[in-house]
DNA sequence: GTAGAATGCGACGGATCCGTCATATTCGAT
DNA sequence: ATCGAATATGACGGATCCGTCGCATTCTAC
């Protein structure tokens, strides 16, 4: 078992200086073109380079290697969509049904949205995986799920909730990935999405009983 | 738009004498062990060709690329799937609700039994994703899942029907692989089993109503 | 204006990797 | 035993790719 090393993964020091901010950011935004334009198999430090218009040593300047912009672009993604669970999920106005509706269709939207590159990122993961931020990242959702669940199934015990929860996450997440990279219309993911709701719907209910 | 362009997949010549039908398959033995030792990253025809005992050479005898040896591999267990697909959704003497549940439970055990192999798989899949035979490979259960779609709901329109059958479906072999990813214990694997069923059970009555 | 720090550059070393081809070996039929 | 076809070999060309390092440029504080 000789498996791709853990990789360092945080930035390698912080730009200071107005010019260096700018290049992270030009970096991180041709990151995503190189992503888009030549898929994850060719995305390459010198090519990203080349598109922010600045040299490969500059790239190195910031980011200790490839693994680190990759994980960068998707940590960044990580955090609006966490943010917006968390928002969606904790909204004590609506019924929880309601908000695990929404959420669907939130998370599905956008995933749509983006779809190019978040196929893109999901193919490139094998690099930065098993980095130990990464990992740390993948948990951050538990936390508010377990939260909603206790609203939503008062009456369930606490293992039977938790796996309800991690299930129906886990479905919304890599059925998502998996349906927007099939499914080209936008229309047919509104149409899927209503589905996952009502399975998810259908059976929160049945745990109720 | 320029990903890796599809990649020609199907053997170059077929075996005709007996060690070349042996050689093909301690190839493909071999590579299951790469992948296994090295995974996805480091699966290479010439390390292929080392662990089989042959030459580079003999390799791209039968196989025209490195993808065509994966996407041999994916093939094999995919048939093997799609067999105990069919064979468990067309078992007229159990009640439809039934035979999914035996099927969500005896899906999650084989991918369980070989995440390693699996997981590697799919971190390749960028490579012979694309090519034709996987995308046709890939539509090999719609009839099944239709068929059994249409005896389980009856009373439900045709695209709600499919749209059904294709969460489901998606999620099963998504949510399996994500599954078997985390999750080191066959115990849980077993539990999130029961979860998934009766999610899928709660859905289906949901739709009957 | 100047020194020293911060930033930016890009050719290059070293490491893989893929797939081919000229050559060598083995098999099967006669 | 012989010959042509099938099969096997593995060194090698050509192509990337990653990340570094010595040097050039720009900025900031004094």
């Amino acid at each position: 078992m000789n498996k791709p090393r853990r990789p360092e993964i945080s930035l390698r020091k912080s730009p200071q200086q107005a010019r260096s901010t700018e290049l992270v950011a030009a970096i991180l935004q041709a990151a995503v073109q190189v992503l888009l334009r030549e898929g994850a198999t060719r995305f390459t430090t010198a090519r990203v380079a080349e598109r922010a218009g600045v040299s490969v040593g500059s790239v190195y300047q910031y980011f200790p290697n490839k693994a680190a912009i990759l994980f960068r672009l998707q940590a960044d993604e990580w955090q609006q969509t966490t943010a917006m669970v968390r928002a969606l999920l904790q909204d004590q106005r609506k019924a929880p049904a309601r908000r695990l509706r929404e959420l669907v269709h939130a998370f599905l939207r956008s995933e749509f949205a983006e779809a190019q590159v978040r196929m893109a990122l999901a193919d490139a993961a094998p690099l930065y995986r098993d980095a130990r931020e990464a990992q740390e990242m993948r948990h951050d959702w538990d936390g508010i799920i377990a939260q909603f669940m206790r609203e939503a199934l008062p009456g369930v015990s606490a293992p039977r909730r938790k796996r309800a929860g991690e299930l129906m996450m886990t479905t919304l997440t890599t059925a998502g990935e998996h349906l927007s990279r099939d499914t080209p219309a936008a229309k047919e993911i509104r149409a899927y999405g209503e589905a996952m709701a009502d399975m998810f719907c259908a059976y929160l209910e049945s745990l109720q009983r």
